[in-house]
DNA sequence: GTCCAGGGAATCA
DNA sequence: TGATTCCATGGA
């Protein structure tokens, strides 16, 4: 249902209601370390930016409420696409619950969980900056990246700024960096952002590239993009691709709890864990991670 | 003061 | 290939 601006007084604004959804959940979508745009308001409804749309969310019985600006003039369609509401989420759980308890547990706990459509190139540089990071401190250099070098944006009233595009990147210094935060980070920024410009990497071509494999390869060039960050960018952003598997420190221990329980969690071979997730949860992995993800970290 | 955070790159065996 | 060490920064 889209309404049209006037009914709101903005004429900018739009509103679109997702009339009780089978797999939407605000807080598991938002804080289960996919994405860094998105704010809890103190009403419990989240605001958050992707491209130059920014919109909030509100819960109102079993509905959602979506409000906001949008480039495109199309909310619904760019709401459909982002929040990957044409996926059948609750096939993939119930596939992934039948593997053991494990996973039923944790998809229990994260049931509301869905990946997100976010662009390529912030997904890219949002995992580079997450690199030996926490994320509070994530969000906050992607808001200074984004207010000093993003397009402003206006929404009830307020400021917002859109992720910077690879242009508004290309003369900002390693030294204007480490100001805004990025520690040693501040180099890799610099060099990806001067290979994407340059056509070292094309990524309008890894979008089209159905490889996995090979695309993995090309974004292992990049600075500052190691497997674990590959197969981040791989799993949240458009490039989708389900069966790449994450390995981070909380991913390291909820498989040795699990599965391989080595006295030494920090001993266990990154080997092991890819060719069990490989064989536990096949083309589903990088769910199944995201899942047991969550319910390590929050439960 | 110490430890840790959704790791990567350089170095060395 | 595989293991170690260093890398800024800020909060606990």
């Amino acid at each position: 249902m889209l309404m049209e601006s006037n009914e709101i007084g903005d004429k900018k604004m739009q509103q679109y209601i997702l009339k009780n959804p089978k797999t939407f959940n605000m807080k598991d979508i938002f804080e289960c370390g996919q994405c860094f745009r998105w704010n809890e308001q103190e009403d419990g409804s989240y605001t958050g930016i992707w491209k130059e749309n920014v919109v909030n969310i509100k819960k109102e019985g079993q509905d959602y409420i979506f409000t906001g600006i949008c480039k495109s003039g199309n909310l619904e369609e760019e709401i459909k696409e982002y929040f990957d509401l044409n996926r059948d989420y609750e096939k993939i759980k119930k596939e992934l619950s039948k593997i053991d308890e494990n996973m039923k547990n944790s998809i229990k706990y994260g049931e509301g969980i869905r990946i997100l459509n976010q662009d390529l190139w912030e997904t890219i540089i949002s995992f580079i900056i997450s690199a030996n990071n926490n994320i509070p401190r994530i969000k906050g250099i992607i808001e200074r990246l984004s207010k000093e070098y993003g397009k402003k944006l206006e929404f009830n009233g307020k400021e917002y700024y859109a992720f910077p595009t690879p242009e508004q990147l290309k003369d900002v210094t390693v030294e204007e960096y480490r100001k805004l935060g990025l520690g040693f980070r501040d180099i890799r920024l610099y060099e990806t952002t001067k290979m994407i410009i340059d056509g070292k990497v094309n990524l309008k071509q890894l979008e089209q590239n159905p490889n996995t494999m090979e695309v993995r390869e090309k974004l292992l060039t990049l600075s500052g993009v190691g497997p674990k960050v590959a197969d981040c960018i791989l799993l949240f952003s458009a490039l989708k691709r389900f069966e790449v598997f994450p390995i981070d420190v909380w991913v390291r221990r909820v498989m040795n709890d699990l599965y391989i329980q080595n006295e030494d969690e920090t001993k266990v071979n990154k080997k092991q864990i890819e060719n069990l997730a490989k064989e536990k949860f096949g083309d589903l992995a990088g769910l199944a991670q995201q899942y047991l993800f969550y319910w390590r970290r929050e439960a």
